[in-house]
DNA sequence: GTATGATTAAAACAGTTGTTTTATTCTAAA
DNA sequence: TTTAGAATAAAACAACTGTTTTAATCATAC
């Protein structure tokens, strides 16, 4: 089984990536470890950033398809009867631990990589993600609105930008390298995260400050 | 009032890093901006990475100390009785975003700084912010322990990661500037991701997965 | 006024970066 | 076997990086 030029750079870009970053990872480093010419990213992918973008369309499309196959069946399932938050947090947060065990230790930087690029500051390298991510953000947005009437849409809005936040620092590793304790099981982990993220979306939206600080920025 | 080198590169530099990135930010970047000489901030700080402390130090400085002080303020008034849970949260959270408005367009930039950093690949980087943030770690830990006494250590010590995790993610700016709707009032921001927080870190914890989903990694 | 040390200025340094160009090799159809 | 095109290899390109060195200037105490 011989792995082609193109598999092997994505591979190792993958890893390099999500190790270094996108901008500290020079090509050299890449295609010195991959073992091909310095030239060949640029004649098979065109650019640095080509690379970046085919690196992550090559995770994110079956992740993605799982994503809006499960909400799918949910909405599927349950006609007219609302879905419960639960499980349309599932639908989202599943598909990505359940790849990266799928792909086992080829796509085991993946999701490191990604929680760095929903922080990145270039514009150009997260409009990528967001491309991808964009009928996902869309239909589970919708979903979110019709599992939880009672709040206001800008509320649901930021709660799931929360969420993605938790999910990103998640898959980042920052967590999982931080924590003194025997290393997490992805399992446990997720389910931690599942039960955070349930707990935040349908938290009372009615609860206002208990303490007497006030954010007034006196200091013109 | 003149403002000296050393405080116009602090400026110019953590405002750069916020918006480009610490790599993506050179020094040139930086001086031809500040209108000083490049050799001024090896000069004053010794390197660029010193001079990336310097810019946290400052800011983190009074943030945490004031994080402290609420912490404080509230196990003194609560003796014995445990105590609530939100207070908790709003003394870990309401000190960077009161703190930002006091400092105006000078502190403007800092927190997207920080939810960058949080984020960072580059170890010796993120230690810098880690040292910072220890003491604040150490002791917000305990007043979740002592306010969750149902909840295991260790799911703790996973539900603050995704608390940290929603809060850098707010602070970068992806929130505000993705939203559609006309700019989100600090505020509101703020006690929405409060609310999230506060029902996150007290969602139950017997919760197991609802769906059918199961994460075996069969892929050898 | 002069000497001393802090600050600023300008230039050079040694290295790395992504990309392109020019040759060479490999592969598969005619 | 010849030949056209794909793929690899090696070298060069021009630009940029953080840091250091050497001069010049400034402020301040004597």
């Amino acid at each position: 089984m011989k792995a082609d030029t193109k598999t092997i750079i994505l591979d190792v870009a993958e890893r390099l990536f999500a190790d270094s970053g996108f901008i500290a990872t020079s090509l050299r480093d890449i295609t010195s470890e991959a073992n091909v010419n310095l030239a060949s990213v640029n004649y098979h992918f065109g650019s640095k950033e080509a690379l970046l973008a085919a690196v992550m369309e090559r995770r994110f499309r079956p992740i993605n398809e799982a994503r809006l196959q499960l909400l799918d069946k949910l909405e599927a399932h349950a006609n007219n009867k609302t879905i419960a938050l639960q499980q349309i947090i599932e639908a989202l947060l599943i598909p990505p631990f359940q790849k990266q065990m799928e792909w086992g230790k080829s796509g085991e930087k993946f999701l490191k990589l990604v929680g760095h690029i929903h922080s990145e500051n270039n514009d150009e390298i997260r409009v990528l993600l967001l491309k991808q991510f964009e009928t996902v953000r869309e239909r589970f947005t919708k979903a979110f609105e019709r599992a939880l009437p009672n709040l206001e849409p800008s509320e649901i809005h930021l709660r799931f930008a929360f969420l993605i936040g938790a999910m990103a620092f998640t898959m980042m590793g920052t967590i999982t390298s931080s924590n003194p304790n025997k290393s997490q099981e992805p399992e446990q982990l997720l389910a931690s995260l599942i039960r955070f993220c349930v707990g935040g979306m349908t938290a009372s939206s009615s609860a206002s400050m208990s303490s007497s600080i006030v954010l007034n920025g006196d200091s013109k």
